[in-house]
DNA sequence: TTGGTTGCCGAAACCGGTTTCGGAGCTGAT
DNA sequence: ATCAGCTCCGAAACCGGTTTCGGCAACCAA
């Protein structure tokens, strides 16, 4: 053993505080001091307290890796990180961990992170973190709609926690943001302003939350009278490139939308250069309200109209979630579901023009349409 | 016990293949098979290769928390995101956590994450994780000058490698990529093209890098033959805003730089509104260089030249680095420098003005001067 | 032949816990 | 008084490894 390694291992004279100290201060033996930690009956009330109070006294904390031999488990949470994953998904990452990690911590567990760049990866990745004791349980994000992660979980009966829904949600743990009834409520909001022609443009579709939003959507237009117009319908669109084509191509129809319902910030954002170089006000000819928060949605100008969802508070609630689930609680009682914040920023106003007013205007940059880049040089209506 | 539990516990009837399961299978004993893949010297040379042999036949793979609970080690790699920092250090999180795990996993480790809000929980955390097993030594990221965690890590004698360089290099394990060849060689480039006052924008002064992007700096200068001056340096700029307001006050001065040399892409992209609003454009008449390589930097018009560097590399070499020294290697044997890769993106081109037509041409702006919002040509209001 | 090394492996303790098993002591019914 | 049934705790095995210790056999020199 090399010298730098002795030293690592001897180091820190103060020794752990052990089982056995704890049970020789008591004059118990260790298995009674385990069994009173551990809520087993067959200890007196009396015992118990006494072994705590000494455990506590002492400073035991029971070592999580000898535990591990016998229990097969070390209170730690797994993460696994899906490296092929849109970017989109991406930037909240540290704040995601820092609010697993606080749940963690805060029961004395912790956090096992690991990559992968494929879906089966993953799959073994949680296999082999979970066969070496090296995590408890998951948390699983992006649920899809068919999803390959959760079927295994569940057949192998590995603790898990989802971060949104999935198709049998009642026998799994979940913690999930109505982002549905955000859709919902920009329907009715933009309805409320005056507009009547809404488009949504959504994320992709073999995420649930895709699903969830769409139906939001549709569900707002019904509240407020309106019907479904396919051609004001896109989906797939994660990047401001994606949203700025889904909108071109709406916006280049006869009753163009004056009012937008983008699942994702990182998409909504595609409409401000498009607007701007279309000669429109974002707020004024166009309104759009959009989802998730991200930061460059306060930097532009009109700062966007989104619902903003705490992604520090979701990665806590999951990791509490997931440790009452591994402590014996049972799935049908874990369940959250979180409303998103609603920031009316001003990128949502009265339409200035309608649908008709806004065609006409469009056709009026010239024979290439829209997809010119000529600029008229409009005032402010 | 809940039925979950037991589920838990008991599922994946394949048991594990112990220690045991090998030694019985060749008529050893547990120790003899221990001492023979643990490299003991009073084996002798068949043996070893018989057991080796055996073991990866049968698949047997040591249980990491069994080893610890003598060794102390689990063969896990501790990293902590200090929440506290600056924004502008956070966007690449997931690319480098994906390294850390990679070269962990390539080694049959794992990767063990905590969130932490002040640099005294850091060391807290850091002890913790150390005295509970959960992970035998840390990735240090962002060193600064004067570095605590450093410090505590070395008093305490555990194992650390550090992202970044630090006073007593020779003494401790790191990787970095090397900025200061990045800033220098910046300089140089801006002056092959003619530029002749060069302004450079540094990020926070706490941290090491910055110190070497300075000298850098300097000593490009020294290079080319310019003299540095004061007045074309600025410190502590992490965000575009930072960046933004330090370049606002350079250009108010009498000789306004024509070139920017940033040490942070997200301080250099507040250049560009700026740029606009004084009518100036990017590459022609104000010219600049950065360093990280952030994918907004690509984004923006003209796309900014900059030194990208590989997080993902970073991670995966701090993490093999780590492990290494874990496993015995010596601190001064485990140094790696690797240089950022340039990308030249048009940001920076020949000076359309000289430094006085550019102070001309600001002043022309109306009595405000640069600090006037009022625009020359006015886009749609 | 004897005694001292050396090489190599087995036996057993150990690490810090958990869990099974059994039995002592008290209670209550017969 | 006896016996069954609890309650509560100790003894010991166990988990899957590591490490210490000692001893046998072979080798080697005297």
């Amino acid at each position: 053993m090399p010298a730098a390694q002795q030293k690592i291992t001897q180091l820190r004279g103060e020794r752990r505080v052990t089982i056995s100290d704890v049970s020789n201060a008591l004059g118990l033996t260790k298995s009674t001091v385990s069994r009173a930690l551990n809520g087993y009956p067959d200890i007196a009330e009396g015992t118990r307290t006494r072994v705590k109070r000494m455990a506590q006294k002492l400073g035991y904390r029971p070592l999580a890796t000898a535990q591990a031999i016998r229990t097969g488990r070390v209170r730690a949470i797994g993460f696994i990180i899906e490296m092929a994953e849109h970017d989109a998904h991406r930037p909240f990452m540290a704040e995601f961990l820092a609010g697993m990690s606080r749940s963690a911590s805060a029961e004395g567990w912790t956090l096992t992170v690991a990559a992968s760049s494929s879906p089966e990866e993953t799959l073994e990745i949680i296999s082999r973190l979970r066969s070496e004791s090296k995590a408890d349980g998951f948390i699983i994000p992006r649920t899809l709609i068919n999803d390959d992660r959760i079927a295994t979980l569940q057949r192998n009966y590995i603790p898990f926690v989802m971060f949104g829904r999935t198709e049998t949600e009642e026998e799994a743990v979940w913690y999930d943001v109505a982002g549905e009834d955000a859709m919902r409520s920009a329907v009715e909001h933009l309805h409320k302003l005056g507009h009547r022609r809404i488009a949504f443009i959504n994320g992709g579709s073999q995420y649930k939350y895709s699903q969830l939003r769409r139906e939001g959507y549709l569900e707002g237009l019904k509240n407020v009278g309106l019907v479904a117009d396919p051609s004001l319908m896109a989906e797939e669109c994660l990047s401001a490139e994606d949203g700025r084509a889904a909108a071109t191509k709406m916006l280049s129809q006869d009753e163009p939308p004056t009012g937008f319902v983008f699942a994702l910030d990182k998409a909504a954002l595609g409409l401000y250069p498009l607007a701007a170089e279309l000669g429109l006000s974002i707020g004024q000819h166009l309104s759009v309200i959009s989802y998730d928060g991200v930061p460059e949605g306060a930097a532009v100008t009109p700062p966007l109209s989104t619902h903003s969802v705490d992604i520090t508070r979701a990665g806590e609630r999951l990791g509490a979630l997931l440790i009452r689930h591994i402590r014996g609680d049972e799935a049908q009682d874990l369940h959250e579901l979180e409303q998103a914040t609603f920031l009316d920023r001003g990128s949502a106003g009265a339409p200035a023009f309608t649908s008709a007013q806004l065609s006409a205007h469009l056709r009026g940059l010239g024979p290439k349409g829209v997809f010119s880049n000529g600029r008229k040089h409009h005032e402010n209506p």
